[in-house]
DNA sequence: CTGAAAGCGCTTACAG
DNA sequence: CTGAAAGCGCTTACAG
């Protein structure tokens, strides 16, 4: 009796003690693999553990250890349509390494102005732990996370103090692609930004002109134009910028890049010949583009997966790095020949 | 004594109970809104709660109720980058609803021939109920579900018995589409298709015939052109159709369209002077193409929304109608003029 | 209308 | 090396 294998009752820790006579303690210590266990009867748990297709319960685990093994991801509700393969690859980095360890992935979408579906999933503690994706100069959930003392990483740089955070360098590549174009002579320069409260967009701008420090050139700070996301307001100042006849446009990011590349298509302005254009970040978009589009070259699944691991040191309590910078690829194309 | 309020305390049922003398089943009553409790009872047991800023362990409730309060989403690891702001799009419809009925969101990237990331969720019995973004023709993860009977809706159609789905109307869409190209008298009408594993290229070229059925001419079988996914062998194929002189090029999703625009730019042709182009999809690229392009409007968060609430429904045990469909806008735009 | 008690399926000091 | 027991924070028959 007790011996029939009915493939539907979902086993417990109960009934594998029951069956191979030991205590429920003893079977948790094989599977876990912490505490002092006879190898001998540890084969045996495991064994009948594989053979019964046994998986524990991970609810009543987590109630245990009061863990969870969820991470919480938070895109921005905002995003740019052309910014969407970067989050999704990603996205895609994280879940990589979040399931080989065996944790999930929790997806919640948040504006920077409304952090509730982020404090619900805090505040349920429903996550270990929270990545995210963007971060900004004032930021609302990195301080509410920092309040409620939980693990986080910020995909991105950060400027609040403390935050770990994995970035690709976005300063030193906007730099040096910079510094490429003033070799080549261009010597009026435009840069068109979008929001000034991304911290990357700051980034950008600093490697931009450190570039020009570097050269011995001053700035033209009257050709650099920033929070022109707005397509009716950039349409506006891409007037001015044509009529000022810049060398080069140099765009923060790809959103830009195509309005930009847009309206000149319109003007009848030929690129390379009339004007070169670049940009300081890379869709498929601009590599498909006719003339192919400068611009740098980041890996966001590489990103995602470091800043998963990142996340998951931090969860088990090993000392991290407090920011970690991750390489980058100037990709020089037609559009500044 | 036992009355400082220690704000980092998490709080918990018996904390109440005892602050407030009565039973922690009464407490539990008050929140559930589940058994009889006396209206005065639950007042005070309610505003102690608000005012000491309780929330239940969610842990403990899923522990103890055998649920999770998790919704498993699928995202397929295969998509083209055209498609992202449609699965996007739904994610954020599925997401409004699940927080409004304080479910959360578990992501993960599966190909139709690697289902184990679903099945260590599954297994791990981290949802209560999943939602495929995507479905085959013959499809693992539908026939998984299915063996473990647990609750799950599918976004599109399947085609496997019983299961549960919510759709555009596809079908009828392309029937419309293809009935007013029909009725501006084109004759010759290329139709190119993507994966015929996916179930809603089947009913693309349903209603693709149904139109020609309609208007009582026969469908030229020679001119439906299926499993172009691929560029390089699309490229070859256009070549063939732009010798046939063709009226109109319909294709079945975006990422054919913009191939088939940027080949017909290559080889000179002029769109819709010399040939007619028209996509029964519709991604912003379309729409601010030049010239735009005629195409099906679909609104996928909406369907992400009602797919979110059928499932909700299922794991709440309601009886929810097996195919939902929804509408759709036909945007006849220049390049079908 | 209310409460004592058992239970959900694990983990983990503690004792041996 | 192994086990009995308490505990994680809820829910829910059952009894009153």
């Amino acid at each position: 009796m007790g011996e029939s294998q009915e493939e539907n009752k979902t086993l417990t820790i109960a009934d594998i003690a029951d069956a191979l006579g030991v205590s429920k303690t003893t079977v948790s210590r094989a599977i876990s693999g912490k505490g002092r266990i006879g190898s001998e009867t540890r084969e045996r748990v495991l064994k009948y553990i594989d053979a019964h297709n046994y998986t524990p319960n991970v609810i009543a685990k987590s109630l245990a250890q009061n863990k969870t093994y969820n991470l919480a991801v938070v895109m921005p509700g905002d995003y740019e349509l052309i910014d969407l393969p970067f989050f999704q690859n990603c996205i895609m980095g994280i879940q990589e390494i979040a399931s080989s360890f065996d944790y999930d992935m929790l997806l919640t979408v948040c504006n920077n102005a409304d952090v509730t579906k982020l404090e619900r999933i805090v505040h349920n503690r429903k996550v270990d732990g929270v990545i995210l994706l963007r971060s900004f100069m004032n930021d609302v959930q990195v301080e509410y996370l920092q309040k409620k003392n939980i693990p986080f990483v910020v995909t991105g740089s950060s400027n609040y103090k403390g935050v770990v955070q994995v970035d690709n360098d976005h300063r030193a590549a906007c730099r040096e692609l910079t510094s490429i174009l003033l070799m080549k002579r261009m010597k009026k320069i435009a840069l068109i930004g979008g929001n000034e409260e991304h911290v990357v967009t700051q980034s950008r701008l600093m490697g931009f002109k450190d570039a020009f420090a570097d050269s011995g050139t001053a700035v033209d700070e009257s050709l650099i134009y920033m929070n022109l996301d707005n397509p009716v307001l950039l349409d506006g100042k891409l007037d001015d910028i044509i009529k000022r006849e810049v060398d080069c446009i140099v765009c923060m990011d790809d959103a830009i890049c195509m309005e930009v590349l847009y309206k000149l298509r319109r003007e009848g302005i030929s690129v390379p010949d009339q004007i070169r254009v670049a940009s300081f970040y890379n869709s498929s978009m601009l590599e498909t583009h006719d003339p192919s589009i400068t611009s740098l070259d980041f890996d966001a699944k590489e990103l995602g997966m470091l800043v998963c691991r990142t996340l998951l040191d931090m969860i088990e309590g090993q000392k991290v790095q407090k920011k970690t910078l991750l390489g980058y690829e100037v990709r020089l194309r037609e559009s500044t020949k």
